[in-house]
DNA sequence: CAAATATATAAGCCGATACTTATGTTTTGT
DNA sequence: ACAAAACATAAGTATCGGCTTATATATTTG
């Protein structure tokens, strides 16, 4: 049961979360994300620096640039943390169901 | 897709996540938080705001005390988050198979 | 090597936030 | 009605967080 509050303070800002899902569609270099958000080159590098000491997101340099990309398994603690309070999770089975069936084919 | 940093900002606080988990196991009184967690009742009374205005937890006034819950479907916008980002879950189909079992009997 | 590119880090500013103490509000008990 | 109890709110303060500008580091290119 690791404290789950830092994971929460990585996410909790619009910015540094766009960010991250966007990482979520692929790979992406500072550059890139620098194009994408109104943000400054310092503020994506510092946004990145949180998520990557969160574990969040891995680093890869190639030449220049530095490739920024969700961790497998990044929502580890997340999942596991929701798996305890399945009581207030919504229509809990159902929507469980739902998403097995999405996933195996 | 509403935006989830606010919730991510309503939890990311080591003591409010604390006071929230706390509530996952039954509804509690302002008086018996405070007596459990080391804060002042303001900080509690400011904590607990903060995760009523997150749509977190339910408030029941019964005398002079006044009771707060964990709100049924509370993590509903995280499980739906979540669900979209299937691919970087944890060995995912049987984790959720699991918990399906352990829910179901 | 020098210049340009891509990124990280440093320092400072300012608003947000988590606490404190003090006070207000509602309810109970006598 | 009055005092106490349970809680909320107000106001002040100190720290934190996200931004900016400026600079440092690493890599490629000429």
């Amino acid at each position: 049961m690791p404290t789950l509050a830092p994971l929460f303070k990585a996410l909790s800002d619009p910015s540094r979360l766009g960010i991250f899902e966007r990482l979520t569609r692929g790979e992406m270099a500072v550059m890139e994300l620098t194009a994408q958000f109104e943000l400054s080159q310092p503020a994506v590098s510092q946004h990145l620096a949180v998520l990557r000491q969160a574990g969040l997101v891995t680093v890869r340099r190639d030449g220049r640039m530095v490739y920024y990309g969700v961790r497998p398994d990044a929502f580890r603690p997340l999942v596991d943390w929701l798996s305890h309070y399945q009581a207030f999770w919504p229509r809990r089975v159902d929507r469980l169901k739902a998403l097995l069936e999405r996933m195996e084919p």
